[in-house]
DNA sequence: CCACCGTCCTGGCTGC
DNA sequence: TGCAGCCAGGACGGTG
């Protein structure tokens, strides 16, 4: 499922093609999909530039611009349109298609562009969700910092700890905390820094902290390093698993000890662990 | 503040 | 071979 590093992948794939075309025509086959209404994005979207394409967690963040004055500014003067935002969620994709191209089987919604071509935004769990807002802030604005950003300090992760207490697994999880972990590479995280996840955040020893800090780094930097090639294989059912270390390879010996990876459940999810690297304790 | 549960969805898997 | 039933899982809202 697209994480962090599978929506920037997206993002870099997209935004050659995206930035500079407008919006003409957004069809939409699934309502739901669009969680601000598919009425007002059908009536309001088209006419729109995109002036920029980013990533806020596991948010695409369309900026918008008028196509027409390039001096206006997005959600300025009551402007009903500043920013489109999709979330994939479970099963999204999106593809730019050529002219002429037919909706798929799994198309939620089509924006075509003032080039001819189309935005697929397909998905077969129905579970993504498309915004368009005056501002990215009113859908990002809960979100926790971004862990690759420069100013994610081992000294501002320390700071976001104080006070807490909670499950790592739950905690990694948590939009609201920081932006942009899903269960797999939650449990890849876990891993490289060899804590347990039901460890709580008020136990952990600064060097503990300052592990964890840095396996979420590393573990995200190195999944974009890869994703050139895994994310196709992750929605092509081949091997992207070569990837990971312990998520989804229950009674597969760890990589670094050898006893069989495990799994539970916590909170309501599938978890993944070496039981002798991520021993319950501190060591 | 924190944990837990139900809901949304459907392809794919399991088991008979 | 066919099919019923279950599962996964991100985010959110409600409850304890």
């Amino acid at each position: 499922m697209p994480e962090l590093p599978e929506v920037e992948t997206v993002v870099r794939r997209l935004r050659p093609e995206m930035v500079g075309r407008a919006f003409a025509q957004v069809r939409v086959t699934w309502p739901r999909t669009v969680a601000t209404g598919a009425d007002q994005l059908c009536r309001t979207l088209p006419g729109w530039r995109v002036a920029a394409l980013e990533r806020r967690g596991k948010f695409l963040l369309f900026a918008l611009a008028r196509a027409t004055a390039g001096r206006a500014v997005p959600g300025d003067g009551g402007e009903p349109a500043g920013a489109l935002l999709i979330h994939l969620r479970m099963t999204g994709r999106l593809n730019v298609e050529p002219p002429g191209a037919p909706a798929g089987r799994f198309t939620r919604v089509a924006f075509d562009l003032d080039d001819g071509r189309a935005l697929h935004f397909d998905d077969v769990r129905k579970f993504g969700r498309v915004f368009l807002v005056p501002q990215a802030e009113a859908v990002t604005g809960m979100l926790g910092p971004e862990p690759l950003a420069e100013d994610f300090t081992l000294a501002a992760f320390r700071r976001l700890l104080v006070g807490r207490a909670r499950q790592l697994k739950p905690l990694l999880l948590d939009q609201t905390f920081l932006a942009g972990l899903g269960n797999i590479y939650a449990d890849e995280v876990l891993y490289r820094a060899r804590l347990h996840p039901l460890r709580r955040t008020d136990t952990l020893t600064p060097e503990e902290t300052r592990r964890l800090h840095r396996a979420i780094r590393d573990t995200l930097r190195k999944a974009i390093e890869h994703h050139g090639t895994s994310f196709d294989w992750a929605y092509a059912g081949g091997n992207y698993q070569e990837l990971l270390n312990v998520y989804d390879r229950a009674g597969q010996p760890c990589p670094r000890c050898g006893t069989p990876v495990v799994r539970t459940v916590v909170g309501q999810r599938g978890t993944y662990y070496c039981p002798e690297c991520q021993a319950r304790a501190s060591r």
